[in-house]
DNA sequence: GACTTATAGTACGGCTACTAACTATTTGGA
DNA sequence: TCCAAATAGTTAGTAGCCGTACTATAAGTC
């Protein structure tokens, strides 16, 4: 199951740049450069994942939960904020995970009633130590061709993007024929 | 319809960069940053194709339909390539284009006979010249934030990064206890 | 010309993700 | 205290995306 990102094509965006060269888009192709390393990331993260039965998501959650099983308090509302995904696609995947006995829900009388909290089973921690390792070598490997100074310049630039993102109400290319 | 990538909770990315500290785990985070970028920059980009009732797959397709719309030779499988997905992918993408006729599928009994071509109805065209102006917008003004140096390095290093993802096969870290 | 192999497109089932609507609990105010 | 509003989680329905398996046509081989 590698999902991926459909991507806008090449071609449209050389279309773009010789249909509308004012508008600094030369500079479209970075966006598409990201995106396209994007999609190519997370396939291959999932093709590795993949060989464990488990997918991107899943992997975040084991994740998210092996490092922070000693607190003992990771609900579902928690772990939907951290992935940045709705809780409703989290009680999926939670169930896809208890089904094969890698997490368990269960409450806690004492606190708040409502709530239902996810812990990794021992097979589930065994799982992740296996995978992550794996997991962790290949973002080290990727990392090396890449220094300090370029990383820097790219989460800096990221963010500015990031921020802009927020902003983004003009109006200022128009067709002219039609 | 606002499809996100689900991500690595960055309290995940903390504990990895405090439990494995000799794995150049500080640059972990130019990647979730990439990633996390991406998936704003897709959120956003389908919030303002949703006004249309278009998805950013759709609008990938539109764009390509109309920016080679002279040439009429755009087939199901050439879509698939362009926006790197699955032949059935396109085919469930044009199905639902089709239905609100923005698209139209037709055959060439001169040419290869397997072969089902796709091209803009007029209605098609007339949405394209409505939405994508918006589009060029948005991206034009995100685009002002960041100079032609550091678009310059950022292409250079996901370049590097892309061609780093191919060779990935090492193994090198490994959890001590256990 | 017949047979094998490759290619174009579709159908089907499965996963992630969304929104909207629902139940159960908790909180907070009159 | 009691009732309205907020919050936790689930369910149902929809869409994009995948892989696999299928049909129809085309191309290559003998």
């Amino acid at each position: 199951m590698l999902k991926k990102i459909a991507l806008p094509a090449m071609e449209t965006v050389k279309s773009i740049q010789s249909e509308f060269p004012e508008a600094a888009t030369s500079d479209i192709e970075v966006l598409f450069r990201i995106l396209m390393f994007s999609q190519q990331l997370i396939t291959t993260m999932e093709k590795h994942f993949g060989r464990y039965g488990l997918t991107k998501s899943k992997f975040h959650i084991l994740a998210f939960l092996y490092f922070r099983r000693k607190q003992n308090d990771s609900d579902l509302s928690t772990l939907a904020n951290m992935l940045c995904v709705t809780k409703s696609t989290v009680t999926g995947l939670i169930d896809g995970l208890e089904k094969t006995e890698i997490v368990e829900r269960y409450t806690d009388k004492e606190k708040d009633r409502r709530k239902i909290f996810i812990r990794l089973t021992q097979k589930g921690i065994e799982m992740f130590r296996q995978v992550f390792p794996h997991h962790l070598n290949k973002v080290a490997g990727l990392l090396e061709v890449i220094d300090k100074d370029e990383s820097e310049v790219i989460t800096k630039s990221i963010v500015k993007l990031e921020e802009q993102l927020n902003k983004l109400t003009f109006e200022k290319y128009e067709f002219k024929e039609l």
